[in-house]
DNA sequence: TGAGATT
């Protein structure tokens, strides 16, 4: 199988992600004031070579902001708001949680709100779930900005990029615009090779009507071809798109469907050991869950040890450590619901005997004790 | 010609 426990070990805090730094947004005076000092003569005689000669943009800062509210992104697609809510209730007391979904056709976004009603667990929450991997995903969990509008469609698609570019190149090369928030080189997953296209998120809209203006068309600094800038799709019109080919195209199915699916939970485990943890659906277990028995936990274990260990193989529904009433010391077991039997299956194969901390997990299918008298 | 970050 192709899980290896190297990668559960890797999930205690690898630290993927920093959370970002950042404080806030700048008042509409300011956005003019920046976009004076960042606009660029270029002029649309043709391609060019870029000169770097305009100033950083200013760092923007408010003590306004959100404390408690974070946005969580990059989440496995088939998680839903429930789950959400429970790995971060883990954490402290929600106020609220949002996991946003495609208007038409309700499909997870990726991505999703949770605010505390305590600061300090919105901390604590950034500090011990931000880099957690969860079936393919490695979440990120940031402080949320406050909505609006001058921080939406801020996400650029460029292309025509030299195939040796890297990711810190390319933000170089942006970053005289604006603030990046994500930067990203598209690679040949097979050979690692840059496939030439990347995305750049800026805090905001106009930072990325900046760079386009001064960018789209140009030559980066020692390359022969100029790269192509734009405003980048997003993922609202991609399912929209997706639903409406749909209900017009032929009947031909060009990804697994329903057939595919009838060949049971066998056909998510023989293609290969990552497709297996990419949370397919097996029918006939709709609408059950799998309970799995953890013995020999640490006393200071916790809900978040659980879902760090378990999150990986698949879609994990609930966690619990049971604890003792009065030390509120765990008594050495949990349990974690998990969706798939598969995954739940993995899960058990791979962890059982596992060494976490200074134990040996025992991990094993709930058994039917039922309840005590 | 393409991942998925502002409710």
């Amino acid at each position: 199988m192709a899980v290896r426990l190297c990668d559960v070990a890797s999930l205690l805090r690898s630290g993927s992600w920093a959370a970002e730094p950042w404080t806030g947004q700048v008042i509409a005076a300011m956005e003019t004031q920046l976009s004076n000092r960042l606009t660029c003569n270029n002029t649309s005689n043709g391609p060019s070579t870029i000169s770097h000669n305009c100033s950083s943009p200013v760092e923007s800062g408010s003590i306004e902001d959100s404390k408690t509210n974070l946005i969580v992104n990059y989440l496995p697609q088939n998680m839903t708001q429930e789950e959400l809510k429970s790995l971060f209730g883990s954490i402290g007391e929600i106020e609220s949680c949002k996991l946003v979904r495609d208007k038409i056709t309700g499909q997870s976004l990726g991505y999703g709100f949770v605010n505390y009603m305590d600061p300090k667990d919105a901390e604590k929450a950034i500090n011990t779930l931000n880099g957690l991997r969860l079936q393919t995903k490695t979440i990120k969990v940031s402080y949320a900005r406050p909505s609006s509008a001058s921080i939406r469609d801020a996400n650029l698609y460029v292309s025509g990029l030299p195939k040796t570019m890297t990711q810190k190149e390319l933000e170089q090369l942006f970053s005289q615009y604006g603030h990046i928030i994500t930067s990203r080189i598209l690679v040949d997953q097979v050979t690692g090779v840059s496939r030439g296209v990347g995305f750049i998120r800026f805090d905001r809209r106009i930072e990325a009507e900046e760079a386009i203006k001064c960018l789209n068309g140009q030559k980066p600094p020692g390359a022969t071809e100029p790269i192509m800038v734009k405003f980048a799709n997003n993922p609202s019109q991609k399912t929209s798109q997706a639903l409406l080919s749909q209900l017009y195209q032929s009947p031909n199915r060009r990804y697994p469907g329903p057939l595919a699916q009838r060949f049971s939970r066998f056909s998510t485990m023989a293609i290969d050991g990552v497709t297996s943890l990419a949370g397919i659906n097996i029918p006939g277990h709709v609408g059950t869950s799998w309970c799995i028995f953890v013995y020999n936990l640490a006393p200071d274990a916790d809900e978040g040890i659980l879902w760090q260990t378990f999150g990986p193989f698949g879609a994990v529904t609930n966690v619990k450590v049971i604890r003792d009433f009065n030390t509120n010391k765990c008594k050495g077991f949990g349990f974690v619901t998990m969706t798939n039997y598969d995954e739940a299956a993995m899960a058990i194969a791979s962890l059982n005997g596992y060494r976490l901390g200074d134990r040996v997990l025992q991990v094993s299918f709930k058994t039917n004790k039922t309840h005590k008298a």
